[in-house]
DNA sequence: ATGGTTGCACGGCAA
């Protein structure tokens, strides 16, 4: 079974560069985040043509959005809401027995002080709430994948330079820390570090505000894929898709990929 | 140090 997680910034934008994808890949699903669209004007009928008819959408008028796109059926689809907000960051559907976690961890705006920004002190909330419930889980065995734009480069060779960036939003200690917990809380496994190891620079989100995006290697690593421990054995592969950020109009994020061992 | 770009039920906000 093959997963692609893609932040789309925009799914109605990026209908011709998914069907690109599909063809390129071949997904069993697709799990979006940043698709920017209420449920009832969700493209269907795009997905429906490639081959995606089981949809899982929790989506809102101009920010955010997650969806699960798959061939097969997903079972038992819930949303879940943190902070007391109802932000549309996190999807869950049950794929082939998998309890499948689509996410989109909230930014964090500019200043990386809480105290002085309330979209940080959001973010690191949003990443303590989380953990708390899964490590409340972590008896149950059930296999998981969680997957998304997480909106943290947790290595120092997921961000250009390691210096510098660790007084900018995505890359500080604090968030790092919080990762590390969230990882620790149900032993998940980061499955694109399973296999591509930590020397090797990754990104798979360059800004928009860069006149060329492959220009000094600018970029970040803002989107995982991680698997709970019973599957790490089922682990097949897993890779960054880059081709896309060079495609027009270009989302700033590019797929993640992992397939699945039967 | 600042500004750079994109997307959104259209224009200030979030990224």
């Amino acid at each position: 079974m093959r997963l692609v997680t893609w932040n789309v910034n925009s799914v109605r934008l990026r209908l011709e560069q998914l069907s690109r994808i599909d063809a390129a890949l071949r997904p069993d699903v697709f799990c979006l985040q940043e698709t920017k669209v209420v449920d009832s004007l969700f493209p269907r009928e795009a997905f429906a043509a490639l081959g995606y008819e089981h949809l899982a959408l929790l989506g809102q008028k101009s920010y955010n959005g997650v969806a699960i796109a798959a061939r097969r059926p997903l079972t038992d689809v819930t949303i879940q809401n943190w902070c007391g907000r109802e932000d549309c960051r996190h999807l869950i559907a049950g794929l082939d027995g998998i309890e499948v976690h689509c996410l989109y961890v909230p930014a964090g705006g500019d200043v990386p002080d809480p105290d002085i920004n309330e979209k940080f002190a959001h973010k690191l909330a949003f990443l303590d709430t989380l953990t708390q419930w899964f490590a409340e889980q972590r008896a149950s065995g059930q296999p998981k994948i969680l997957l998304g734009d997480l909106n943290i480069a947790p290595l120092p060779s997921d961000v250009w330079s390691h210096r510098p960036m660790l007084k900018v939003v995505s890359h500080t200690a604090v968030e790092i820390e919080k990762m590390a917990a969230l990882q620790e809380s149900l032993g998940w496994v980061d499955a694109v570090r399973h296999f591509i190891p930590p020397s090797e620079r990754l990104s798979t989100w360059w800004s928009y505000r860069a006149a060329d995006w492959t220009t000094s290697d600018r970029g970040r690593r803002l989107d995982h894929i991680w698997v709970s421990p019973t599957l790490v054995p089922r682990l097949g592969g897993a890779s960054i898709f880059a081709d896309s950020r060079g495609w027009q109009p270009p989302s700033d994020h590019v797929p993640v990929v992992v397939d699945l061992l039967d």
